[in-house]
RNA sequence: CGAGGUGUGGCUCAGUUUGGUAGAGCACUACGUUCGGGACGUAGGGGCCGCAGGUUCGAAUCCUGUCACCUCGACCA
């Protein structure tokens, strides 16, 4: 295979071959990423951050369209202030990381780099809200937290990440109920609209919920290799919170009561499901929405006279619609340009070469495959944005459909076993009685944990897949990220 | 935290078994020829071999220690 000739420069592994060695071979040859001297902490290089800051102005025109407002917390958490909540301290204690130090003077009280903002945000809502007038408050921050993990890969799980958290709190119970399903849902948009990844949205069992919530849901995806990935959750705190950090707000009936809390967010992480959701042995694809660079014009014979003028002109053109293009002019080869962008995931490739001029054309090549064909040059930019969109459908049909295949229904531990022996890792659909142990033992016999109680829930039997009792809803299993 | 692996120009690696003054390909610079699927020639520049000790006349190579990163597991966005 022409990949594996000694001239190719940065050739991939395949994702056959090895998908971990894949994947990392994608975020380095890319430059999407760059390690650096702490482990875990990454250099997020410009073709990286540009796909997150198109991740961050699509979600915030959503957060802002659903009324939301932009804060920000601060980096430190006193010990003290993070211990108030019980269970929210126990989650999160081991793996936060503690400031003791000022200069050369210890600390009176250490200070945690926030793993999450709960507490800061339970803290101003204290001194904020005091009637029912000052409700709700839907605020929302981008920032960068710290978790010490033990493990790390870039975006799936790196000690510093970067994400948006969003905070509410609201009078009632049915509102905050309300707020925790409509960002689910805006989060399920986004990954299916802008992302082209299809996601299941359910709810987490007891054993895996969010330290300190009353109920947790999550949006699950499954990636190319069969593995599951949490792309998104959104938390109800019911009042615990309040009551933790005394949290009381005059009713309109002059009692004092408890208000009710979410929480929600997305991580950096989406370009790792992205990478992991439509790359391939070429390299990334990216989803239109968010790709750094939509179109990609490689001029041909770019020496010969009027190739470079025309080439310019299409990408005036493009840019003038609203389409992000670039114009390689650099003095590489085509076939160089053609692999190099391919690699880099660009969605559509323009070619324009003396004989397209001549003919009053260009060539068009879709980085999701197929013939590439002769455009008329006064249609371009229509053309684009077709294609573009055709891109985007096509992706996430291969996605859906990669899920579909590896989605299994079974109604016996042992048929787990056998069925993703034969057929790879994804995802299982299978009764529940709604026991922990049974949670566990699955995971114990089969290798797949509990990813989420799917919201849309199917009747697959009236039985426990793995005690027999009663069973109480269908979850969704997997092996996850 | 358990198990493996790797640290040698910007990148990928050879050299380490058997110690003897640091190599290749790619990338980079200059010039020329090329240019419709990862072009070629010529000439260049660039490395206290992760770090610290030790053995030795002499260490990238042997010994001891240490640090870091990667992969796989258990746990987590």
């Amino acid at each position: 295979m022409a990949k594996n000739d000694k001239k190719m420069v940065g050739a991939i592994t395949s994702m056959e071959e090895d998908f971990a060695q894949w994947y990392t071979d994608i975020v380095k040859k890319a430059e999407l990423v760059a390690y650096t001297s702490v482990k875990g902490c990454m250099v997020i290089r410009p073709y990286g951050y540009a796909i997150w800051e198109n991740i961050q102005h699509i979600l915030d025109t959503m957060f802002k369209e659903t009324g939301h407002e932009n804060v920000n917390m601060p980096m430190f958490i006193p010990e003290s202030l993070l211990q108030k909540e019980k269970d929210h301290v126990e989650g999160f204690a081991p793996e936060v990381a503690w400031v003791t130090m000022g200069g050369a003077a210890k600390l009176e009280e250490r200070l945690c780099v926030r793993p999450t903002s709960e507490t800061l945000f339970c803290d101003h809502y204290k001194d904020i809200v005091h009637s029912y007038r000052d409700l709700p408050k839907l605020y929302n921050q981008w920032v960068s937290v710290v978790r010490w993990e033990k493990t790390t890969r870039p975006f799936l799980r790196s000690r510093e990440f970067l994400w948006q958290e969003g905070h509410t709190i609201h009078a009632t119970a049915e509102e905050a109920i309300e707020e925790t399903e409509r960002m689910l849902d805006v989060y399920t948009r986004f990954c299916e609209e802008s992302l082209a990844m299809p996601v299941v949205k359910g709810k987490k069992t007891e054993s895996d919920k969010f330290a300190g919530a009353v109920s947790t849901y999550a949006i699950e995806a499954l990636m190319h290799d069969g593995k599951a990935l949490q792309a998104g959750t959104s938390h109800y705190f019911g009042d615990g919170f309040a009551k933790a950090f005394d949290i009381q707000y005059a009713d309109k009936d002059n009692t004092l009561k408890y208000p009710h809390q979410t929480s929600w967010g997305v991580t950096t992480r989406l370009i790792g499901a992205i990478i992991m959701t439509h790359g391939d042995d070429s390299g990334l694809v990216l989803p239109p929405a968010v790709a750094p660079i939509q179109v990609v014009i490689v001029p041909a014979a770019m020496h010969k006279e009027g190739v470079l003028d025309k080439a310019r002109e299409l990408y005036a053109q493009l840019k003038a619609a609203g389409i992000r293009v670039k114009l390689d002019d650099t003095e590489n080869s085509p076939g160089w340009k053609f692999a190099e962008y391919e690699m880099r995931g660009v969605p559509v490739r323009v070619e324009i070469g003396p004989r397209d001029i001549a003919a009053g054309q260009c060539m068009i090549a879709l980085r999701t495959g197929g013939e590439k064909t002769a455009v008329p040059l006064e249609s371009l930019v229509q053309t684009v944005q077709d294609k573009l969109r055709e891109v985007h459908d096509v992706m996430y049909q291969r996605a859906l459909e990669n899920r579909e295949k590896r989605t299994y229904p079974c109604t016996t531990t042992e048929e787990i076993t056998q069925v993703l022996e034969e057929r790879g890792d994804g995802f299982i659909e299978a009764m529940w009685c709604g026991d922990e142990a049974c949670e566990d033992a699955v995971k114990e016999r089969t290798g797949v944990g509990s990813r989420c109680i799917p919201l849309a829930q199917k009747q697959l039997s009236d039985k426990c897949v793995c005690c027999g009792k009663p069973a109480r809803c269908m979850v969704l299993w997997g092996k996850a990220y």
